[in-house]
DNA sequence: GACATTTAGTTAGGAGGCTAACTATAATTT
DNA sequence: AAATTATAGTTAGCCTCCTAACTAAATGTC
């Protein structure tokens, strides 16, 4: 996502809101705002999962194996729940593999399918993550009252549920 | 930004807080529904963006570049301004280069800088995008009351001054 | 004035996204 | 049973982002 470091400023507006009437500022900058910090939470966790040499798509995988009774999944259920298509998730997945935190196993039954492993190794690298993101998302999100942190989720709701304003 | 399709639900969130103890359900799940929230909304605006054949990084140039009293600046302060290094720059100039969006002027006092311009073509893309922009965040953002807006300003700059929690 | 340092921008190579086209296998139709 | 269609995963090629190394030009230092 692109970091809009440089909101625009009064003076700025101005000369755009004379240029394009339907401007309305107060919206235009929750947008911005709210998409700045999606982005600067975004690469803070990037920067965080980097020092265990992780990036978030890989992360994620790791996850997704864990929440499994087995720790195994397929490919089209891993891209399809972590949102992303099966190409990317076929890329995710070979880096994975090359650093032993995940197998592939293969199905006897349907010979063009596999499963997915999370091996002990997996296992490992998540246990040393996991305690100090939470650790880290408690510290971050603490900051607000629960109050604050409830507002927070029903505005984003209704946000998402509007999200095709745009489409 | 990875989009995280699949939130934990209760049970998956037991077998992780059983394994890992601190982890605070509220705050994880309004960390990453923000998360979450934040990519959709990017992702919409990438495909509204693209249907006239932009995308975030290259539109932001050219507003960047509106902005200007001359419609110009050098690729080192759009660099700053975009929150993206200089050779990301060099990346997204080539590409408005090449559609006519923006031209390099050289420098003549210092010849190793150009500045960018923005050209009328440029403008005239601009000027066909930006209501119907306007138009669609209003119409997003419009679902708010306008005390949820504030709510949520404030809500964000909050968690924005606590971002490096993470780093 | 020659040498070293800084600055502006580009290039090269890597990562993770995407779409579209492909291979192999399984399931369906006829 | 043969031909078609659907499904699982990969490959190829493109985009935007990054870092690191490079070129060229300007500036500082001795």
């Amino acid at each position: 996502m692109l970091i809009l470091k440089d909101l625009p400023d009064p003076k700025i507006l101005t000369k755009f809101a004379e240029r394009y009437a339907d401007a309305n500022i107060e919206h235009v900058i929750h947008f911005l705002t709210l998409l700045r910090v999606g982005s600067d939470l975004s690469s803070a966790l990037d920067g965080f999962l980097a020092s265990y040499g992780l990036l978030q798509g890989r992360w994620w995988v790791l996850i997704l194996l864990m929440r499994e009774e087995s720790l195994m999944s397929s490919p089209s259920i891993l891209a399809e729940k972590a949102g992303v298509t099966r190409a990317t998730m076929t890329g995710l997945i070979d880096g994975l593999d090359k650093e032993g935190l995940v197998i592939r196993v293969t199905d006897l039954d349907d010979r063009r399918k596999f499963q997915i492993k999370l091996t002990s190794s997996g296992q490992d690298k998540l246990d040393e993550i996991m305690p100090e993101y939470y650790r880290r998302v408690g510290e971050l999100m603490g900051k607000l009252s629960s109050e604050e942190g409830s507002d927070l989720a029903s505005i984003l709701a209704k946000l998402q549920t509007n999200t095709d304003a745009f489409k």
